[in-house]
DNA sequence: GTGATAGTTAGAGGAATGGCTAAGTATGAT
DNA sequence: ATCATACTTAGCCATTCCTCTAACTATCAC
């Protein structure tokens, strides 16, 4: 089991850091240049360089470079994968959920006798 | 910035690695002990039991002792905070794609001409 | 109580992560 | 040509992560 999916494991991770995800949600408002992201997170540029490559290696982002300015954009498909991953689960896991219900509403039932 | 949502960060993390979700997906079929969960990972006991307390503390299963068996059980509800950051995040990007659409349109209209 | 079963705890080791400084390169402005 | 800006590269350090072995505890079955 557990063939692992590179793709999945790579797109989690770089939304396990806060600060990976404050520079997403930033980007979701438009374009940014990395000095810009850097700003707010009070980070050394190395740092947050290393941030952006954990974005973008994870398919995340994309960037370009204009002239000495290196300029970051989301890739707005890119969240599909987990968003489909995430919504198969939510389905079978509701299911357990109403079989729970039903088995502790059983449960109350008998105890009601 | 940045100010950091440790739940978030949390359920991200335990979802980045691939023995975990597929711990999940098994999950996602009923309770299971960790001796049936280790089963497939091919793991060591000690490993598995490992994978199993990220999960746990990122709220995403919960585990009771039953005589000398521990059985494990998702707790549905846990992945509302991931799926909600992500619509949110997923409205905005698309936005944004309608966005760079509109422009490349705009940008093929002015060459047509 | 003996032995097997199912976890559990403690600790070690190597790789990956997240942060830094220091020193580089490339480009724009004067 | 000089200088400031905007990254970039290289390397260090502490911590966390994933996995293991070895030894321990707690049931259950006889």
């Amino acid at each position: 089991m557990a063939k692992y999916d590179p793709d999945l494991s790579l797109l989690f991770h770089a939304l396990s850091d806060p600060t990976r995800r404050a520079m997403l949600e930033r980007l979701a408002r438009g374009p940014a240049a990395v000095t810009e992201l850097a700003g707010p997170t009070g980070l050394r540029l190395p740092t947050v360089l290393r941030h952006l490559s954990v974005l973008e290696e994870a398919g995340l982002i994309t960037s370009a470079k204009d002239g000495r300015v290196r300029s970051c954009a989301l890739v707005p498909q890119a969240l599909v994968p987990m968003t489909d991953w995430l919504e198969g689960q939510r389905a079978l896991w509701e299911a357990r959920l109403d079989r729970l219900d039903d088995y502790v509403t059983r449960l109350m039932k008998e105890r009601e006798r």
